[in-house]
DNA sequence: TTGAATGCAAAAAATTTGCATATTG
DNA sequence: CAATATGCAAATTTTTTGCATTCAA
């Protein structure tokens, strides 16, 4: 991770205690919604964090590029940590399990967006909405 | 379109003019937010439906399969007519403009998801998020 | 006729905002 | 010290639910 501290600082905002906290909670769960987040940030024994500073925080981190999210399911965004180890979710629309596949898987994909879009897409984290094995062979 | 009436029959599920408005309103707006929806009923002669019904009504025919949605934004989730022509929706993180691209670019990759995991991927419609052409050049 | 769907109103979630105060740099 | 970020409360926005009534089949 390049140093968060001085990104923040280049662009006049700050590195605050909430703010290393929310990034711990994300590091420990991965991935989290806004409210996991708070309950997770809840945990690490310091004093609960309002959701408003929450939402803030992931904001500011979003925009640096340290954060991002995807859409899993119809409500939650769910952040993640940009650095965190990248794949993809294959969210069934089935049975609604999510599981996760390379993002190799991708490559092509992307170079074909590249090419005939100009478009630099971001695979990482990308949900793909679908069936998954067991659901698709047993579907009408 | 397929006989969405025994379509709907064969559940149990009834045919009511609500949904036919919802449908209609699809059909002229490709793609909307169930917000949006509700004006283009309102603007069909007919008295607006509560947000509720058309909830309720999309729901009813996403389950179907008649509709289905997507995640354009943070927010929103835009829904649209599954048979409705179909294409990716390239969504840039830098100037939030949303192009679109041919579903035919996503085929190989469909092809590696079915392949490495058994996944039947729903790329139809789906929602590519990353930087256009544009912002990708001017992007630090 | 009868259960599914609607309409309305109220409730619940989820997210945003205003502002005084505390803190970072 | 100056300006950003926080904490708290209140306001919005979005989605869901309960229930009596209507209506499709």
């Amino acid at each position: 991770m390049t140093d968060l501290g001085s990104a923040l600082r280049a662009r006049g905002m700050r590195l605050t205690p909430q703010r290393r906290r929310i990034i711990d909670a994300l590091a420990h769960l991965a991935h989290g919604t806004p409210d996991t987040i708070a309950v997770e940030v809840a945990e690490d024994g310091g004093s609960p964090l309002p959701l408003s500073t929450i939402y803030r925080g992931l904001e500011a981190l979003e925009e640096l590029g340290f954060v991002s999210h995807t859409h899993l399911d119809h409500r939650a965004p769910t952040y993640h940590l940009a650095d965190h180890a990248t794949h993809l979710h294959l969210v069934c629309l089935g049975c609604g399990s999510i599981s996760e596949a390379p993002v190799g898987v991708a490559d092509g994909f992307a170079g074909n967006l590249r090419q005939v879009a100009g478009f630099e897409a971001d695979v990482t984290h990308m949900a793909i909405h679908g069936w998954c094995d067991q659901c698709s062979a047993t579907r009408p």
